[in-house]
DNA sequence: GATGAATGAGGTTTCATTCAT
DNA sequence: TATGAATGAAACCTCATTCAT
């Protein structure tokens, strides 16, 4: 009772789509996880479709709003941009780490729908932004933006998978490497 | 006729397994694609999951080749061995895109079985090796060679969807500064 | 609905499989009979073996209690126990009559199961040890009785299917002689 | 190549059809016990069904044969009949063992077409017949000659599988009481 | 509103049969 | 003539979805 059901469905779903993908999780395993009966389900989504998609958008919007949430102001530096952009990544991911996986995993998934694709699309737009102002100062790589992101974008995941399996613990000097690692990889010189 | 059947299937699966994961892939569909019949499949192979794990340890071991063949010597300079991972990579990426894109999205995926995340991990030692050898030398980020790996491969996936996709063309100019970019996610200083 | 789909499921198979053995019964074949969905067989029964053997194992275990019940005492004569097992068999085959079929014909099949083969060696054993006690008696013949069992058992199906059939009704009087004859093929003189 | 490629097949048959029954013996695993090409069957047989029901036939003709083969002349006496009769049972299951088993499992099959059927009850009527005569002279019991047949042909099957089974050897001593056995759960007396 | 038993469309897999060699 | 690779109809089985309770 306690938690209103859809957000049990929810955080059910994104653990299971995160770690088997969408079609290989069922109705009935949500269900089970989220401790509520099959039927349930689809009283608040209108089928496993929308559920991935109001899943998906959701968030993307969080993440989105993490983002912008206290953004620097457009006359500041790509250096204080981009420290905003990566603590709101940690941040983000420490919250929310499956749905980090999730996100990543299924972006590509033709489960989505076109709200959910503009919702992403809206997403990398905010990278995008950013990395095209610091191009144009000459002070981050002349690649297509894509790549820039997605190398970043994978970082990410692969430094809090490594960190989620307990091969070694977080410290604050690691995060200082892993930080330096993102910049090295996007920054000139 | 003019193709093996056996290769006709494994080309089929590549494709669809890479655009639509190994769940949303049906066999009518590989059939389809393949141009045999539904039943010709388990003449091949006993089933789905050993289709798809034949396939993987395949191409990895494709991949393994490629990275070993003129592998730099042992007393060779990390500047060597990191340009012989980089074109291994783009050849074999140019050579064999669907294959490094099914690889990276199923190397997390349950259907593999234990000889498929044993080739898989053999993979990773090759990368392994050399990044735990610039470390030593201090050529290389302190930070778990997992999370530069994955850096890495995240942005050749990034950077050949981005050409496939026809936004621009390669040009040798691109390449240098792609490869740049990798080295200097990768390096101290 | 009125009876319980298990039941329904059960009885339809009991015909289906004693008419037309265990490999020529298709799930759609049942699912019609038993008027329910072809999905709901296997909401009952994990697949269509284990259904197999539980409904063996159940008909055994029936014909097992109808045996048992009333069952003369160990000093009772043998002539007392050959009638209350001729009478237990004659009331189970007007009872179950399918169910006498599909045990004969299915005893030998490979589709049943280590607990299933278990089942009909305790029911036989029944049988057996009326006979060996016979015999020690000097009663009934001395003749493995696998042998006279088989035959008896196979006699009361040829009786009941020639019944059924309507080539002539059972008479009382016909009872007697076909009970006359199952002693005359077991006992000595 | 020594045997008649049609013989060797139907000899597989004959064998994996007592032993597994009609549905659960597919093509290929005829072809492999036969030594030949599974396309080979149908240079032979139309289809798995004509092989079927030519095999019985046959089977059912060879079995006719050997019981007309010195048949007593029709004044011969009720005893003389039944020896021979028996005495033809005990060739046949000695040399065609598999085949008496395969008759009796299939003799209900929903694979035999009305040929078989046919003949299958002329085989039926030479016991019939002798059954007849015996009822006449008050020699053998009032039933239903169906029930005796197959009380009979239920004890032979029994016998032989126990024989078969290694459980005892056959021995003159044991093959008389099994005749007298035979003999008594038919006559009068 | 919540449930989970029931359903059947659609997936995986088998196997009788064909046909090029 | 003999073969066995190839096929697709039809089997078994799963699971998204519905609906009576």
């Amino acid at each position: 009772m306690q938690k209103d059901k859809r957000a049990q469905i929810l955080e059910a779903s994104v653990h299971l789509f995160a770690e088997r993908g969408f079609h290989a999780t069922t109705i009935p395993m949500i269900a089970d996880q989220a401790k509520v009966g099959a039927g349930t389900i689809y009283r608040y989504f209108e089928n496993k479709e929308t559920l991935v998609n109001e899943l998906f958008q959701e968030y993307i919007e969080k993440l989105k709003q993490t983002i912008l949430n206290n953004y620097p102001p457009e006359e500041a530096e790509i250096q204080t941009k981009f420290n905003h952009l990566f603590f709101a990544m940690v941040s983000y991911a420490e919250e929310h780490l499956q749905a980090l996986y999730f996100i990543d995993s299924h972006s590509n998934n033709h489960c989505l729908d076109a709200k959910s694709l503009e919702s992403y699309q809206s997403l990398l737009e905010l990278f995008n932004s950013f990395i095209k102002e610091g191009q144009k100062e000459r002070l981050i790589k002349p690649l297509p933006s894509y790549v820039l992101i997605v190398m970043v974008f994978g970082a990410f995941l692969g430094y809090y998978k490594f960190i989620q399996r307990g091969h070694f613990s977080a410290t604050d000097h690691l995060m200082d490497e892993f930080k330096k690692c993102c910049w090295d990889a996007i920054s000139l010189h």
